[in-house]
RNA sequence: GGGCGCGUAGCUCAGCUGGUUAGAGCGCACCCCUGAUAAGGGUGAGGUCAUUGGUUCGAAUCCAAUCGCGCCCA
């Protein structure tokens, strides 16, 4: 009769381990709830740390908008590096924070006054702005939390604090007592129409069509003969080019390249000097083609050579200038100080005055001479290309398209403009040269990224610090109303900090300068005693680049300088960098020992993931979709060091292989049900050699993991563990272990080596793999049967590699018998597709080996039951294995004998007892002692 | 346009200082199992290592250029 013996079974108990269907985005809150209610951010801080503190300091990011997917990454990121150093006994205290002042909320927030048409005062549209920060961070923190980050979310540092803006006031305070902020004259891109000046982002470049002018700049004076020589009659002139007519009566230069050729070209009787490269395309639009090519010369061969302005009478110089192109123009640029970045720099270089005859509303003034009062578009361009004209000096007009800088908001074209801007000094007190050095002293991870830090601090300017608007924190400056003579004392700022401490940085907007200042103060140059305020803020860069200060120093669970800096590549020019200033400015030491940098995240085929290209992946649908543990699994698989690529293609693979590592751990624990190490667990000494085996790879496969996690370096871990679980454990162990475990007596030896290993293979993965898959690893956690376990595995100890697990001899053999495996698998393979036998699970594997392997080999038992371990390796009923004098032969037939009801395996003695006449022996036995 | 970086199978990644037929896991195809079952197992097919040209006895690995992509700047 043959009997249901399923009963009789060990099976791995369904309601003992973790659901196959991990219903993340319902389980995670749960598990968030737990933590909440036992505290385990506090209760992580309160873990002993023998190896002391690591800081790591949160770079903030801005409170506008919902996250996306660079916030997830940089936090998740984040969140592995504080679980890893906790579990490794550190003390890791996390304070998340955000930047909350700034442009973009102040834009956002304006534009919802315009909507409703009203116009906020200052102070009102700073309230509201503060508001939508703060509703933002709300929001981000929420986010951030159902990511799974854990952190002090409770207290976060938020750069609006009242605290935090008095402390902005008091750095720019020390700095100024060190001598490092000055007031200089800065072009900027300015709006005529919103009356400000613009920021690099709020810049939008599109297709403009300008009028596009060649203009002659006689020649006055020069040492070359073949300019001077034609002096007297004014027939050499320099040729320019532009797309601004109404910068002409601003110019002060001309520019040339010095090694560029330039050529003298004789038409008629005069002479035109122009870049030799543009000779052809600029005479044939000219409409010259009768010419001669007098002298071919470099452009520094031009230096003394002067002209005069076209209209007015002023000289305009030779100058050289790197940036002047021979592929457009004449290579010969029309400079004006006042109207442009370069022009600027090279004005300073050569002492030339800034002349910015253009006021606020885009309109010229009397600096502008006959031009004063007109609107520089349209109007001045025609005026002054008619007054060109007038002078002979127009050589062509026409019309250009070109991409031009516009505002963002109200789509005017914009122009430079000069304006007076407060700066810190870079080369100030060799402060430049000691960032150098203090980046020379952190580790960069990866090491690229010290080239890039190290240039962009070689070759960045002073840093401007001032910005027109409303909400930031003022800038704490006072100007003497009779002969506007700044005063900036640091007396002065602390009363200013010391205000702001108690009222917020709004009072500085609310409140007369009197309020500010000392009773009976005067002018120290004039004497008068009034005051007004400055109105620009600090650039939020200050604001951000101060929370190494602010943040660090000030919170007693934190200390300065941070162990670690984490975040996007492009914080090498922002956050890196602002921090560092500061820190060197204020401290002479960098604010971080270590800093990492991650890429970006792009769509599958490697673009910038945008609205527009609906390539976008939001994380918060990933987590409603997939749960946080899945992302972040997707986080810990890049190699993030680079830009890192995600697409719902990717997500896919990213949730199999979370399956799959889930589906393993679940068998685990369902076969450990009824295993409780403290009474069932074997010594190791008495575990087979296959299980001593496994707790020997599973101690290489932990070293290689958490020399992964040492070096920051996940997708190493990730893969590993992918590969430990699916073929060492799914394919192989966890399968041959099978017949011990379900069909040995419950307490069995067998059965109970089996299980040991089995927990230690738990505790490890669960441990390693908790600070990635946060929600699961803690659900495995508490069905694992730790003794005195911890309430939440996120305060166990990282697992340490047991020296003395790792056989090697015995590593050494597998290995061999692991290869012999493989060309089992594919002689077996081969008969079943031939139908010479029905599967494996029917088949007996005879072995002809020689040699060595025949030594190997020999020592296991071949006689067919169920302790043949080469059978059970095989994944097949029964093994031989013979001598061989021709190498190896691999023969597979039936196997002889019955299939036991029981275990399933094909063995000679099924049915040697009538009252089980389809069982085997091994089986009979079991079944009859219960 | 400039600076930095990247480009190895459909996907994610290995491949140390140049050296045997370029590896892994997943995915895919075919098959097995039905006592991990919306699971598990086996076998197999996939790559001119972005392109081109150099250095070398020999290059995915060094050099140059080109193309594509990203960050920062102009």
């Amino acid at each position: 009769m043959a009997g249901n013996y399923r009963e009789t079974l060990n099976l791995p108990k369904e309601e003992h381990t973790i659901p196959m269907k991990a219903n993340l985005p319902e389980q995670e809150p749960r598990w968030q709830a737990f933590w909440r209610e036992i505290d385990l951010y506090q209760r992580m801080l309160q873990k002993p740390a023998p190896n002391g503190d690591f800081i790591l300091h949160d770079g903030p990011p801005y409170s506008n908008g919902d996250i996306h997917m660079g916030h997830a990454l940089n936090k998740v990121l984040k969140d592995f590096i504080v679980r890893f150093y906790c579990m490794r006994g550190y003390r890791t205290p996390y304070v998340p924070g955000w930047d909350n002042h700034g442009m973009p909320i102040e834009n956002a927030v304006s534009q919802q006054f315009m909507e409703q048409g009203e116009t906020p005062t200052k102070v009102e549209l700073r309230q509201a702005c503060r508001e939508y920060a703060w509703h933002y961070v709300q929001v981000q923190r929420e986010q951030f939390k159902r990511l799974g980050l854990v952190g002090d979310w409770e207290h976060p540092y938020l750069t609006m604090d009242y605290g935090f803006e008095a402390g902005l006031v008091r750095i720019f305070g020390e700095l100024v007592q060190r001598g490092y902020i000055y007031r200089a004259l800065r072009p900027t891109l300015w709006c005529p129409t919103c009356q400000t000046a613009l920021a690099d982002a709020e810049v939008e470049y599109n297709i403009k069509i300008s009028d596009s002018i060649y203009v002659r700049f006689p020649v006055v004076a020069s040492p070359l003969p073949e300019l001077s020589d034609s002096v007297a009659q004014s027939h050499a002139y320099l040729l320019i080019w532009t797309t601004t007519p109404w910068t002409i009566p601003a110019n002060l230069a001309l520019a040339v390249h010095p090694e560029l050729d330039y050529a003298i070209v004789r038409v008629g009787d005069e002479r035109y000097v122009l870049g030799n490269a543009l000779l052809e395309p600029v005479l044939k639009t000219l409409g010259i083609s009768d010419y001669e090519v007098i002298r071919i010369l470099k452009g520094r061969e031009l230096v003394g050579t002067v002209a005069k302005h076209p209209i007015f009478e002023r000289e305009s110089p030779v100058v050289l200038a790197d940036y002047v192109k021979a592929e457009e123009g004449t290579g010969i640029v029309h400079t004006a100080p006042g109207h442009g970045a370069e022009d600027f720099a090279t004005g300073k270089q050569y002492g030339l005055p800034i002349l910015c005859p253009v006021d606020a509303q885009g309109r010229f003034t009397e600096e502008a001479g006959e031009f004063a009062g007109l609107p520089i578009a349209p109007e001045g361009n025609q005026a002054v290309i008619r007054r060109l004209q007038e002078q002979g000096h127009l050589l062509h007009h026409g019309l250009y398209e070109h991409k031009y800088p516009f505002c963002w908001r109200c789509d005017s074209p914009l122009l430079f403009r000069t304006t007076v801007q407060w700066f810190m000094s870079i080369d100030h007190d060799a402060h430049r040269q000691r960032a150098l050095e203090a980046i020379r002293g952190v580790r960069w991870i990866p090491p690229e990224s010290e080239a890039r830090i190290t240039a962009m601090v070689q070759s960045r300017p002073d840093w401007c610090l001032s910005r027109q608007r409303a909400w930031g924190v003022g800038i704490p400056a006072f100007y003497c109303e009779a002969c506007e003579e700044p005063l900036l004392q640091p007396d002065l700022i602390e009363r200013v900090a010391s205000i702001i401490e108690r009222e917020g940085s709004d009072v500085w907007f609310e409140r007369p300068a009197d309020y500010f200042l000392p009773k009976g103060i005067r002018c120290p140059k004039c004497g008068h005693p009034s005051f007004r305020k400055e109105t620009d803020v600090l650039d939020v860069w200050f604001d951000s680049g101060s929370t190494h200060r602010l943040v660090l120093e000030t919170r007693p669970e934190l200390r300065w300088p941070a162990d670690l800096y984490i975040e996007g590549s492009d914080q090498h020019r922002g956050w890196f960098n602002s921090s560092l200033m500061i820190a060197i400015g204020t401290k002479h030491a960098a604010p971080y020992r270590m800093v990492i940098t991650h890429g970006f995240v792009l769509d599958g085929e490697g673009r910038k993931m945008s609205k527009s290209e609906g390539n976008v992946v939001d994380p918060l649908e990933v987590v409603h979709q997939l749960g946080a543990d899945v992302l972040r699994l997707w986080v810990a698989s890049t190699e993030y060091f680079e830009d890192v690529r995600l697409s719902n293609e990717i997500l896919k693979f990213v949730a199999d292989a979370y399956r799959q590592i889930r589906n393993t751990l679940r068998f685990i624990v369902g076969n450990l049900a009824d295993f409780d190490p403290a009474q069932d667990a074997l010594p190791y000494e008495q575990l087979p050699e296959l299980d001593r085996w496994m707790l020997a790879r599973l101690q290489e496969y932990l070293r290689y993991c958490l020399h992964a996690y040492e070096r920051f370096e996940y997708h190493l871990f990730y893969h590993e563990t992918r590969r430990f679980c699916n073929v060492e454990l799914s394919a192989f162990y966890l399968d041959v272990l099978k017949d011990r475990l379900y069909a040995s007596k419950a307490n069995a030896p067998a059965r109970r080596a089996a299980q040991t290993v089995l927990y230690e293979v738990a505790c490890v993965l669960t441990r390693l793999l908790a600070p990635v898959l946060v929600h699961t690893m803690e659900e495995v956690w508490q069905r694992l049967p730790v003794p005195g376990k911890p309430i939440s595995v996120h305060l166990a100890d990282f697992p340490v590699v047991r020296e003395e697990w790792l056989d090697k001899s015995l590593l050494e053999r597998w290995s061999r018998i692991l290869d012999l495996r493989e060309e089992v698998h594919r002689v077996v393979e081969q008969a079943k597709n031939e139908k010479r036998i029905p599967n494996p699970q029917s088949a007996r594997v005879r072995l002809y080996v020689e040699g060595e392997l025949y030594a190997l080999l020999r020592h296991y038992p071949t006689a067919p039951t169920p302790d043949n371990l080469l059978a059970r390796v095989f994944g097949v009923s029964q093994a031989e294995v013979h001598p061989s004098e021709g190498g190896l032969r691999i023969e597979v037939d039936v196997a002889p004998g019955a299939k036991c009801a029981r275990c399933w395996l094909v063995l000679p003695d099924v049915g040697t007892d009538p009252t089980h006449p389809d069982l085997c022996a091994r089986c009979i036995e079991v079944v009859k002692a219960e």
